[in-house]
This record gives C-alpha cells, sequence and structure tokens, in this order.
DNA sequence: AGTATAGGTGAACGACCGTTCACCATGCAA
DNA sequence: TTGCATGGTGAACGGTCGTTCACCTATACT
C-alpha cells in the first residue's frame, strides 16, 4: 500500500533527479487533493521513506536507489521480507572517491589474467600522481598504455604484468603512470 | 570560474541529493543578491551543465555524478582538458537493472578462480527465478550457499566451479538458485 | 442504529520560490 | 575621456510551495 507510493517516488526521483512536488505527487498517486498527499507523505516519513529538510522539503533517504550489502556468499540471500538492516549504498559513493578524475576503461588481452582481471572487464581508474608500489596502474611506456603492476628496482621503476607468459617491462625512454587502478568491474550477460 | 559553481552544486546535490535553491545558491557562491545567482545559473544552462524543469526547478544533467566512460587500455588515460564527448554514467544505472531485486555479496574461498572471482570480490547478484544455463549463479544446495556455474546434464540441474581443483556438485536433495551474479566488482586499496 | 476512524475533497493561508527591474561599480576598448 | 559590457546589489512581483482548515464519505466497531 504505502510501498507504492515509495516505489513511485522511486520511480519519479530515479527519471528526474529531485523528488516531486505535492502537486505532482497528487497526480502521481491519483489524488485530486494535495492534503491527501500530505498525510501520505507524513506516513512516508514516520516510516522512514523519506526525510524532509530544513524545510519542508523532501529528500530520500539511504533507501532510494542504493543496493542492499550483505555478507559473504555463505550466508545466502535473505527472503525478500526479511531484509531490515541491511548496509546500504550506492555503488557510486562506495566505489568512486574523486569523481572528477575517474574514468573507466576495457580491459584488452590477458596480461592481467593472473591478478583476475581478464580480457573484457572494465577498470575504474583514477588519474593521479600518487601511485604506490604494487598498484595496478595504467602506464604509458615508450609511446602505448597498458595495464600493469607498478614496480621498482634499483634502476627505477617498471612494470609487471600479471600473467608469467609476459615479460616485465623497463621503460626504455620513459614511462609515465597516467592512473591507478581503484576498482575491476565485470558485466554478465547482454 | 564558472567550474567552481558546477562544482559547488554537484558537492551540494551528492550530499542533500536535490539541487539547492537560489537563496541556498547565494550562500553557496557568495552572493548577497539572488539575481547574481540567476545570472550564473543561466550560464551553466547555456553551457549545459544544469537543466530546467518544465518549471523553474534546476535539476543536474548527465554531467553530475556521472563516470567518463573511455574506450580500451590502449588509447589510455586522457589529458585533463581533452575531456569532450565522452560517454558517461553512474555505475549504478549502467549495473543494476532491477534495483529491488539487487544485491551485493562478499565472495569466499577460490572456486570460481578460472572464471576471475577470487576471494575478497563482491558480487552484484539479483534475485530471479530465471537463471539460464551457464550463468554464475548463488545457490543454495543441501543446506549451504555457494556460487557456481549453473549446468544441466540428463539427471537435472547440477553446479559446476570455476577450479578444476573441486568436482561438480550434484544436489542429494534440492537445489535452489536464489540469485544470478550480474556483475563482479574488486575494489583496491582500503 | 449510532459513532469513531481512516482516507479523501476543496479552498484558503502565509512563506518562499524563481524572476525581473532599476541601479551601482569596475575594467577594458574606442 | 567617454562608452559600454560585465558582474554585482537590493527590492519588488506574481506564482507556487507546503500546510492547514472545515467538510464529506465509506468502512468497522460497538
Amino acid at each position: 500500500m504505502i510501498n507504492d507510493h515509495k516505489a513511485a517516488l522511486d520511480r519519479f526521483y530515479g527519471s528526474h533527479k529531485r523528488m516531486p512536488t505535492y502537486a505532482e505527487m497528487a497526480t502521481l498517486f491519483g489524488f485530486k487533493s494535495k492534503n491527501a498527499v500530505a498525510k501520505v507523505v507524513d506516513k512516508l516519513v514516520d516510516a522512514g521513506a523519506v526525510v524532509k529538510d530544513h524545510l519542508g522539503r523532501l529528500a530520500p533517504t539511504s533507501l532510494f536507489g542504493e543496493v542492499k550489502m550483505l555478507g559473504l556468499i555463505e550466508a545466502g540471500i535473505p527472503a525478500a521480507h526479511e531484509e531490515e538492516t541491511l548496509d546500504t549504498t550506492t555503488l557510486d559513493e562506495w566505489l568512486i572517491r574523486d569523481r572528477e578524475a575517474s574514468f573507466i576503461l576495457r580491459v584488452k588481452g590477458d596480461s592481467m589474467e593472473e591478478a583476475g582481471i581478464i580480457e573484457g572487464d572494465f577498470v575504474l581508474v583514477e588519474r593521479t600522481e600518487k601511485a604506490k608500489l604494487g598498484d595496478i596502474v595504467v602506464a604509458e611506456v615508450d609511446g602505448s598504455w597498458t595495464l600493469k603492476y607498478l614496480r621498482q628496482n634499483s634502476q627505477g621503476y617498471y612494470l609487471e604484468p600479471g600473467n608469467k607468459k609476459y615479460r616485465n617491462i623497463y621503460p626504455e625512454t620513459d614511462m609515465r603512470v597516467g592512473a591507478v587502478v581503484r576498482s575491476v568491474i565485470r558485466r554478465y550477460g547482454k
């Protein structure tokens, strides 16, 4: 019942990137009076489905547009009705530290296979100067870009692939670290 | 200059989940008059940084809260000033089909190693009845949950691990597919 | 039957919204 | 030096906001 209303708000927020006004909600819920909306909103606030600003305006709570975080695989999937008390987050907040500096690249080749990064995977990278040793970096060596571990020896920095089939890369002229890999994302299906 | 304003709006939207009012923007930008704000907003609209609703209200454009999608690794990282014409998306929109049915689980063990899913990875799963053969599923077999390929032979469904160290699992009593893996997500660093 | 109660309508309210106007200050170009 | 964009202030405007009031049903409970 009230879940329908919450779902409607969720959909509206998803497509408009803001909460509807009371007048819009009246249309949305099929009411002719804003008062009917106000009563529904009160219930939604009580239920914690939405919150109100310092001045009246609605804002989605953490329940909106978020994904539930569970424990280990072994714990399994909860039944639909026992989904209380789950931690939730948006993927963006969870994965992205510095939005302006972040990019997604698609991985080609098998040179990082043993690190669990395979052809077709996406990597979320962050353009930064502060790559640490051992990080997986997107680097430009002698004119072309690759994805490798950043290592260092007495000669200086070099790149190590995550696949024994390939050799380490010692830069001939110069090497530039463009970005550090923060996450790997693999999509299945379509 | 105007990028500062855009960034301020981005921050506000990120924390409040809505666009600020003109009065709030005046404070935000350090103006004393809403008119100064209106002029800035006009420029932002012209620049495509925000859009206006059917009635005045601001909404973030696709440029807000999104991540740039690039091509293959080999293409490398673009310089900061040549970031035009990139496809962008939010991770949530990109990865999540059915939000209500989606969960994130943490992977334990190495039984899907050859599928590029290693211990500590997260899987974004979707609770569904329509698992297809070959999908990686979260299934309950004889009381405990595992992550495996869904297969079928003349005896019926069974599970196949993505690691030759382990054997196929033929359910003794019953097997229940709880969810299908839609994405794998691996995070580096803290 | 009588009567709370929940859920809806319709109209009115003050407050604040986004917009606009007149005006002022600065800096650059003619 | 004059002229004129540019970028700001402050005040005013109608419109819509969220809220509230009185009132009208149904349904459920004595």
